[in-house]
Formats: structure tokens, sequence, C-alpha cells
DNA sequence: CAAATTTTTGACCGATTGGACAAACGTTAG
DNA sequence: CTAACGTTTGTCCAATCGGTCAAAAATTTG
């Protein structure tokens, strides 16, 4: 009765080691992109040998593919939970927060969709252009209706959540300048502190001295 | 009388061959990072055959490293330009203005260096810590002092500073995701100055309503 | 237990990779 | 013209790439 496009079914090894592989494949192609990446390099990061991986995942492409797809629920989710209900001054700033912490947790999953969107995004493109599009548009809408209410400055609500991605984005993706630069005093552990008290700051009253 | 180690004479022909290689080896670089880039592709980018390239440069690698001293001196040249002279906030906006324009003007320089550091930066490392660190901390100093001297809110100048780069690069480095939420309306040619705008707002007020 | 099924591996394949090399070609100075 | 030098290319190479396959090993099932 399988037709062959219904949902397969997994045995407990499959399900443990397709969990192994894309734990290793998450590693090595955040660090080295899709085509950096060799088949063999995340066959050892997962401890196997490269055609026990290849019947796990047939192509390398699955791996990825599938890897995109966890991430991408797990990556939308913050904004997604921006809702209307909340005082909009204190739905922002825990939104910032949200998304500095996911830099500070899953730096992997961000420098793994930075890779992508960097060479032109070629295998989540359709998803961009629609569900994430969707998704940013009807928040638009929730921010532009706080700017009508007064609740928060008017400005363009679409780069206001551009200017989010990239700041707390950019703790994960630059994390090797940032702690260059920090120096080991400033760029220890400490350093998603001082940032989530410098984006708070920046975001609410700017730079413009105190009159 | 040549030692090996002086500067090497080229003819003209050499340098011109050079600059075209080094054009070509920018756009396929910039789009499929170090690994991810062939010689065959930039040898075809740059019209001539393999082994030509490779008379020109003798090693992918050495074209990749003649590309990110370019890259380097350029990109770091607003900043250098933020100086003490004039009023702290046009200072900080003109900056800004800066960064954003050699966003849009050189998105290619801007994703090469965000594929060379979201891999690590094994090739610039050195440079980050040094150079960079040094001339950030100069900047930091100045900020500083313009903290005590009132003209600007008290905070912290390295997160500003990082988050300039972040607002402003996020412009080039996701362009495609930008232009895929913006809409073929909004994501046009007029999306710098939408973004130039918003920019300022969130520098200089923040999002807090005006009283 | 034994049979059926799932998992693992060594060996292998064609294609592509970075790079070497000598020969051919073009250019220029004497 | 010719010798010297600079430029270009076809051919080749070893290493690595993504992926196949049959057979061995381990596990599950009856």
């Amino acid at each position: 009765m399988n037709t062959g496009t219904e949902a397969p079914r997994r045995t407990r090894i499959q399900q443990e080691k397709r969990e192994l592989i894309l734990e290793a494949a998450l590693e090595v192609f955040s660090t080295n992109g899709f085509r950096g990446s060799t088949i063999d390099q995340i066959a050892e990061a997962a401890g196997m040998s490269k055609p026990n991986l290849l019947y796990y995942f047939r192509r390398k492409e699955d791996i990825h593919e599938t890897l995109m797809q966890r991430l991408l629920d797990t990556w939308l989710a913050p904004l997604r939970e921006l809702d209307d209900i909340g005082d909009p001054m204190t739905e922002l700033r825990s939104y910032i927060r949200r998304k500095l912490e996911m830099a500070r947790d899953f730096p992997r999953e961000s420098r793994l969709f930075a890779n992508e969107i960097l060479q032109g995004a070629p295998r989540i493109m359709p998803l961009l252009a629609g569900e994430l599009k969707t998704l940013v548009d009807e928040k638009a809408a929730v921010i532009k209706g706080w700017m009508r209410a007064g609740k928060i400055a008017r400005t363009d609500p679409w780069h206001l959540i551009f200017s989010i991605w990239a700041t707390t984005q950019h703790y994960a993706d630059f994390d090797v300048q940032v702690r260059a630069v920090l120096g080991p005093n400033r760029g220890g552990d400490g350093r998603f502190e001082d940032a989530a008290r410098f984006l708070e700051q920046l975001f609410l009253d700017g730079l413009k001295p105190k009159g």
C-alpha cells in the first residue's frame, strides 16, 4: 500500500543516525558552505563511513535540504510570536532579545542561513519570496498599526525588521570578527549582555543625547 | 640584482591581465566562497584558459589573497575618515551614509568579506586582531570622548560600530533576501534611499514616539 | 534456532579539482 | 631577418569529488 509519496516509516536506528548526520552536517555546512563541504567531511564528523551516510541520505543536497527546512521553522519562530496583544515597545524589545539569544545559542544555524543567502539563496528562493515575505508583510502591518496609534515612532516597518535581523545575527555570523575586535576581556562571555544593553538603548532612544 | 624579494616588475600586459583576473575572481569568489569557487570558473569569467590564468597567479590562494589585501584598505576607509573635528552627530550620520553607499556600490566586496568571516576568517585572522582592532579601539576612544562631552548618548562605542557595520552591510550581504521580502515595488532601486532614511532615524532618535 | 531484513563497509566509478609542463605562438629589440 | 623574451594553450597528472554496488555484518522477526 506504499505509494512512495507518503512519509517514510523509519526504524529507531534510522531516526538516530539521521539526527547524528544532520548534527554533523550542520557543523560542516555552516562553516564551509554547501559547495565547500564534502560528504567525507560530514561522514567523518558523524563518525561513520561515506557509503553508510549515503544509505540514510542518498544525495548531499538531501541533507542540506532537510537542514534548511528545519532551520526556517525555528528561525522565524520569534517573528511569528510578535503579537498585537502586548505593549508595542515591550513586544519589540522582547523580539530583539529573543533574536539575540538565538544568535548566541544557535550560531551555526544562523551561519548556515547566512551562507545560503550570501550565495544567492539558490535553494530557498521560493521560500523567501513566498512564506517569508508573507510573514514579514503581516508583521509589518502590525507594526504600522502601532505607528498609527502613536505607540512607536513612524518609520519603515520592513527596514525596521531588517535592522533587527542584521544587528542580532551579526553576533553569530561575524562572531570571529566581534571577538577579535573586542579582545579577550570585552570579547568574553559577557559580550552578549553588552550587546543586549546596547541594542535596547539603540532601538529605544537612538544616539541623540538626552535634553 | 633581483633578490626575489623585491616588488616584481610587470609589463603592461601583465598589469592588464592581472586586473582582469581579479575582477573575474571577485565576481566568482563573492558568490561561491573560496572553496566553492574553481579556477576554471574564474578563468572562464576572465575570458582566458586555465593555464593562462595560472601564468599570472600561480595558485588559487594567491588570487584570493591579493583580493583580500586590496579589499581591506578600501573597506575600512570610511571608518578611518571618522574624525574628531566635525559635529559628532553629523560625523556619525555621514559614516553611516558612506557605509550604506559602499554596500550599494560594492556589494561583491562586502560579500567577499562576509564569506571570509563566516568561514572563520582563516586567511585574515591576524589582520582582524591586529590592524582592525587597533583602528576600532582608536575610533571607540573618539566616540567615548563625544559621550563624555555630552554630544551623543552614553553607550558602548564598540557595539555601536558593530551595529553600523551590521545594518549597512546587510543590504549587500543579504540583498537577495531584502529584495525578495520587499517585493518588486519597494525592492527596486529606491530601497537604498528608504534604508538610508530609516537608519538615520533609528540611530538618531530610536523608536520611542516623540512626546 | 533460522530466515528475513536492515545496516555497514570496501572497492570502485566517472567527473572534477588544482596545478605542472613543454611546445607553440606573439612581440619586440637589435 | 633573427634571437630573445613574453604570452598562450593542449595535454597531462594525482588527488578529490559525489555517488554506486555487491557483499559482509548486524539486527529483527518468526
